[in-house]
DNA sequence: CGGATAATTGATCAAACGATAAATAACGCT
DNA sequence: AGCGTTATTTATCGTTTGATCAATTATCCG
């Protein structure tokens, strides 16, 4: 006797017309899914659609809906998950530490390349990964929800490229080190803008839902190049003659 | 026979052995807050803590908190609002609508000014409005939430603000009109780009929690400075020989 | 095939939450 | 002082929601 459920799969699977290829055909790669998954599959499955189930619905989202996009029933996810609360951190694992790509600092002190070309690399190839939806607007809950972790990120963030960038920008115009001379205020805010312009284009498709009327690429070009001579005029003075 | 709750109040009021000093002094002047207030009072004064409220909470932030913050029951919240999303939307009204400042347009437009002291004026001004706890913190939330609220906003501030800032800049470089010569992509990326910058000191310090180094005031003169800079650069050539 | 393992489900709990209705009491008016 | 109006509270309803546990059944292995 068939159970019962009382909604319809996304894909229909409900309808038993459909041939039964579950003959255990050791077939590489068979389409149809699974039933019964692997653990480390099935958890891999429940984070992939968390990180997209809570950049649209916020943490708030109900962990039922959640079950009922995976097409498995709400308990389970406590199987793999031990709360909503662990199931929240795996998507901030997920977006945040395992979107970052440890190459991106290679290329801000390439100095084999000229710096204009090395920044606009980066910053295309990093707001490639941030301009999501999913990053987007799973960086501003988790904001609005203010545990430490976007003040964390933001800190490695600055570690990790933009104090690079400032220090090839004093290399290239012949001032002192950021390791002899601080950083000034005024230089890591110029460094924000050029990221708040291109952080700002995700919010408008992403939390405001404008489109954009320009391809992305070309107005980080034209910001780099912005950047790179505004933060010119406004270098501190050389201190050594 | 009594009725049985299952809840303790807040303040344990069940307990009976606390001694009965409710004896109505007739004090002239009680520094003590009324009990019962004008309906309009009332009504102003849940408004007030709502934004407040919610701002910090989303609009997930659940009415029972807000009642107790308020020193009143929940239901009473009830005889104001016919529900929870009515008092929402107030809130939009009493931020979005009701902190706009029609003279701002006026500023823009005052030619007796210099363009620069009049655009430094203006996002000055706007800066001191947009860069509060509530008013950022609320138009993101209000942006995740996603109605159409925050491209109707901002479809307001660009013909209020943006399409007047282009014009006098058109204007003070002898370019023609944006009635003659519609205004380009580039144009409106660069106002973008600059209401980008200011928007983000809100959101670093609001929603990042991180606080500002600077001073508003000074980055805004500088990003002012850079805009003007930058947007007569890339301005199409005349048309006009 | 047949039993063991464990992935998955069904049933359900307790607290939280928006909302409603009736009871209570503060204030104004005569 | 007495009375009517109504601001406010008390009690409660119906759902929703995160979480738990025992029952079920798909899959693996010999």
């Amino acid at each position: 006797m068939p159970q019962q459920t009382m909604y319809e799969g996304p894909n229909g699977n409900n309808d038993e017309s459909q041939m039964k290829t579950l003959s255990k055909t050791r077939r590489p790669a068979p389409p149809r899914e699974q039933q019964r998954l692997d653990p480390t599959e099935r958890e891999a499955i429940i984070a992939r659609e968390a990180v997209s189930f809570f950049a649209e619905h916020g943490f708030e989202g109900q962990t039922r809906e959640l079950a009922r996009r995976l097409g498995i029933t709400q308990p389970l996810l406590y199987r793999y998950f031990p709360s909503k609360e662990a199931l929240i951190e795996r998507v901030y694992q997920e977006v945040f530490v395992g979107r970052w790509n440890p190459s991106w600092e290679k290329i801000i002190t390439d100095r084999s390349v000229p710096l204009k070309a090395r920044l606009g690399r980066f910053y295309r190839e990093y707001a490639q990964v941030i301009l999501t939806y999913e990053w987007i607007r799973l960086f501003m809950f988790a904001g609005l929800k203010n545990l430490g972790l976007n003040a964390r990120y933001l800190k490695m963030l600055r570690e990790r490229a933009f104090e690079k960038v400032i220090e090839e920008i004093r290399f290239e115009y012949g001032r002192p080190s950021t390791g002899d001379l601080p950083i000034t205020v005024l230089e890591i805010e110029m460094v924000w803008g050029l990221h708040a312009a291109i952080f700002y284009l995700g919010v408008r498709q992403f939390i405001y839902s404008m489109p954009l009327e320009t391809d992305v690429d070309s107005i980080i070009d034209a910001k780099v190049a912005t950047f790179l001579g505004g933060v010119r005029t406004v270098l501190p003075a050389k201190t050594s003659p």
